[in-house]
RNA sequence: GGCCCGUUCGUCUAUCGGUUAGGACAUCUGGUUUUCAACCAGGCAAGAGGGGUUCGACUCCCCUACGGGCUGCCA
């Protein structure tokens, strides 16, 4: 329905790669809109033109694109609609909302010098020009401040961090227009989100405190405020913020570690939300489920053990062509090589026991190292343990029975059997040097599923080099 | 410095005045097993500290400590 349709933003700054933040930032809007048939845009917030490069912009939207982050609409940029910020600025003056100061910006750090000096340790800048007379303006550049009221509070009702009040008498006349024409964030921001028809900010609380000095901007334009909804940043395992040193910060990153994009959905979904026990749930559950209501309100740490868990049980109940897609999307992020047709096609039959044994795409790949590698096995220290020259023997006494028997899981079974119970060992015992000799690893899928996968010819090969 | 926000097991969290404070990950023990993963059973583990309010506080209020954010003609 078009009178209630929910609307909401993802709104970074193109500065560089997306943030894993920022992605959790932009799937918290995206589910809360999807979830209720409402819209989900996508604005650049690149009106800073020294920082802004258009391969941020391309690497936020491959990151969007990554996590299955679908928006509404073409992108906007900020700064294509700066004609229209200033005509807002403008109207603001006219309204009587605003005025022109023509203080400079020298003057105005003189003036925080000379608090500070003083001993006023949050200056806040009153323009002699809030009230001036126009017919004593000077022929000179000038900002435009918006008039914000001296007294009082202001009351940010949100819906994660309750009521917020905020004394009106710390924040200063805020510019909205800079001297050169140009709109400042605070300006633009409000009268992005207005013109788009959001309904719903979702952000980061480090913007908390500018929501009063944007509401003031509702309030000068007599715009209805968006709901209000700021939710806490994560942090590194370590609980400090987010940064480099923590190692992995982009959505790219997890991208080329492997991660699936269902799982990390999942998994940051999770992260600073909660709805009752949920904790594995696929996308259209999420969707159905989140709310703004279950957000947290203290930061979350970054837990790669949870994360991993929770990867794993994407991996195993995504559909076979889901995964293979996946994960040569994953092989061409990591830089890894591409696989070729004959290892897709192996992949592919093997990936019925691997896919429950791996919470990676690269522990999905090692798994399936027995389908993909091809002769001469090369044995790990381990496998290699266990190819030794009674285990070779019993394995070259295998080999012709293998021979002319019917390819299946029984009759491999009860020949398998036959050899360990005539050699008089455990089953363990022999399948140890058939995995080394398969897979050349000694932790693989069970040996009967290998055998079947890489098929008569290529068992027996493997057997014969192994114990030669 | 000022202002704003936050603080439940190691981690993510449930609880919305009365619970043996629950679940998940991690970890430990046992079981199953063809190695690994998975799975099953069980264990360990929490309300930052101090004051109030109340018959009763994890829950409401205040203070302190700690963490985070904001404090630009950046976004």
């Amino acid at each position: 329905m078009a009178d209630s349709q929910i609307v909401t933003r993802f709104a970074p700054s193109p500065t560089g790669y997306l943030h894993i933040g920022g992605g959790r930032t932009a799937l918290f809007n995206w589910l809360f809109a999807r979830g209720r048939g409402g819209k989900f845009l996508l604005r650049i917030e690149d009106t800073d033109r020294e920082r802004s490069t258009p391969e941020a912009t391309a690497a936020i939207l491959q990151g969007l694109t990554w996590l299955g982050l679908d928006w509404d609409g073409e992108v906007v940029s900020q700064f294509d609609r700066a004609p229209r910020h200033a005509e807002v600025a403008h109207e603001m003056l006219t309204r009587g909302t605003a005025y022109k100061c023509f203080s400079t910006a020298a003057e105005i750090e003189a003036f925080r010098e000379a608090e500070k000096a003083r001993g006023v340790s949050y200056p806040v800048f009153l323009s002699p020009w809030r009230d001036a007379d126009p017919i004593t303006y000077p022929d000179a550049p000038y900002v435009i401040r918006m008039k914000a009221p001296r007294t009082g509070e202001t009351l940010i009702d949100d819906k994660v961090q309750g009521t917020v009040t905020i004394q009106n008498a710390t924040l200063d006349d805020m510019i909205v227009l800079r001297s050169d024409g140009t709109p400042t964030y605070m300006l633009a921001v409000v009268v992005d989100d207005h013109d788009m028809g959001v309904t719903h900010v979702i952000r980061g609380d480090d913007h908390l405190n500018n929501a009063a000095r944007q509401q003031m901007v509702y309030d000068a334009m007599g715009w209805a405020v968006p709901v209000w909804a700021h939710i806490p940043l994560i942090h590194g395992p370590d609980g400090k913020k987010l940064s480099k040193r923590h190692g992995a910060t982009g959505v790219h990153d997890y991208q080329a570690m492997g991660y699936p994009a269902a799982g990390m959905r999942n998994y940051l979904t999770r992260l600073g939300w909660a709805h009752g026990d949920a904790e594995i749930f696929t996308t259209d559950e999420a969707k159905k489920i989140f709310d703004l209501e279950g957000i947290g309100r203290s930061p979350a740490r970054l837990d790669f053990k949870k994360l991993e868990n929770v990867c794993g049980h994407h991996i195993a109940m995504m559909p076979d062509a889901a995964l293979l897609q996946e994960l040569q999307g994953y092989l061409a992020a990591a830089g890894r090589s591409a696989l070729t047709e004959g290892q897709y096609d192996l992949l592919a039959k093997a990936l019925y026991c691997v896919k429950d044994r791996a919470k990676t795409f690269p522990e999905l790949i090692e798994k399936a190292r027995f389908a993909l590698t091809s002769r001469p096995i090369v044995p790990d220290e381990a496998a290699a343990k266990a190819l030794d020259s009674v285990s070779r023997g019993i394995l070259k006494s295998l080999t012709p029975r293998l021979q002319n028997v019917s390819w299946t899981k029984d009759a491999l079974e009860s020949i398998l059997n036959d050899v360990a119970a005539e050699n008089g060992i455990g089953f363990g015992k022999l399948a140890q040097p058939l995995r080394a000799a398969l897979a050349g690893r000694s932790a693989t899928p069970s040996v009967f599923d290998m055998m079947l996968v890489i098929g008569q010819d290529e068992t027996i090969a493997r057997l014969k080099e192994a114990s030669a």
